[in-house]
DNA sequence: TTTATTTCTTCACAAATGTGAATGCATAGC
DNA sequence: GCTATGCATTCACATTTGTGAAGAAATAAA
């Protein structure tokens, strides 16, 4: 079955009437590592669901500073967000988006476009229902990411991952982990340092 | 007619027949300066619409200090976020909030349950929309914090500040607006000392 | 295995921000 | 007007984090 209903399956029961339609409208991609999957300025026209491999999303600054906003992998460790590639803002409002989202290890992707989400969300309740809690995930974690951001030092950023995602560190170059908690590669060594001598 | 109800009317057309029905759910509230509307670990059971008066939402860190999420007020200048007192989040799951909601300067509130916001949405196509552009610009506030806090240094923040609600110094203390922009009072004087020099 | 390349760590120093105390300023109450 | 209070500013110094360079360690290539 493919992996992205069987994802869904987690969540609701789908008649086979249901699965059957939906699977017909999924596109299944691939992409080689350091390829760009969404770009900075265009729109978010689909929920991308990450079959394997990594990547990442990140904001550029004016300086041309990278600032990873969230890291992408699909394993037994995967939270809900690690598995979508997308950003709901644009999404949602069409808007364009700050983010890029770019391959670290090649991946192959499911997409599924904004008008047949719509459609299903339109003829089936129980999507609707999934798509409001995926969007309400999805608040839940930029609200805590600016918490975080807003109310922790860099070190206590670092422990917090350390007790909430650690298995992020084997996944991950260090110098991603530092720019996804806001600080230098160097600073991430030294705080680990600190750490292990405490 | 019902403040909240001429907000309204500014963003969708409403029947006097909704009108007349919306008004009769609405309850009106007042609160003292000092006042909590809102209590870190409770659920957020209505969408509070400010009428006057000044509040705003914090956190409380692991160390008792405060850090400001927003900031309430109802003018000219008001931004859609600035004129409702509650937390997306907790609202929508009915999760305990994370935030405190207290009252600067004497309000007065309209307020709308969440069983009421549901059933005027299944009744009504446009307040359903509404919710959902209302969701939305919640996302975008909150995604947007969290970019300037990942991407922007103090001084950076601060004048993006002074150019997007250059209002909020006159009418906030100055310690609020630090706290609002995660620094010490100490360090936005500094900072605004240092941009007047140059 | 050996070599080349990339990443991680360490260090010294710079820059940004926090902190506590002192001072100045404004406002409200007397 | 005077005084008390709370806030804003300034200062000196502490702490945190950034930066560039160098070396160590890991990984990939040959």
């Amino acid at each position: 079955m493919n992996p992205f209903v069987t994802f869904l399956k987690h969540y609701i029961d789908l008649t086979s009437m249901e699965i059957q339609s939906i699977e017909n409208t999924l596109e299944k991609k691939s992409f080689k590592a350091g390829e760009i999957v969404l770009k900075e300025k265009s729109i978010c026209k689909h929920i991308t669901f990450l079959v394997y491999g990594k990547a990442r999303s990140y904001f550029i600054n004016h300086e041309g500073q990278e600032f990873t906003w969230s890291l992408h992998f699909n394993d037994k460790d995967s939270k809900f967000e690690n598995y979508f590639l997308l950003d709901y803002n644009s999404f949602l409002s069409k808007s364009p988006t700050h983010l890029t989202i770019e391959v670290i290890e090649d991946i192959e992707v499911i997409m599924l476009s904004y008008e047949n989400l719509q459609n299903f969300m339109a003829t089936s309740l129980k999507i609707a229902t999934l798509n409001n809690r995926m969007s309400e995930i999805a608040y839940q974690n930029v609200h805590n990411r600016a918490f975080s951001l807003l109310t922790l030092t860099a070190k206590e950023r670092y422990l917090q991952l350390l007790k909430e995602e650690p298995y992020l560190l084997n996944k991950f170059k260090h110098y991603l982990i530092a720019s996804y908690l806001g600080i230098a590669p160097q600073s991430l060594s030294r705080l680990r340092n600190e750490i292990v001598k405490s």
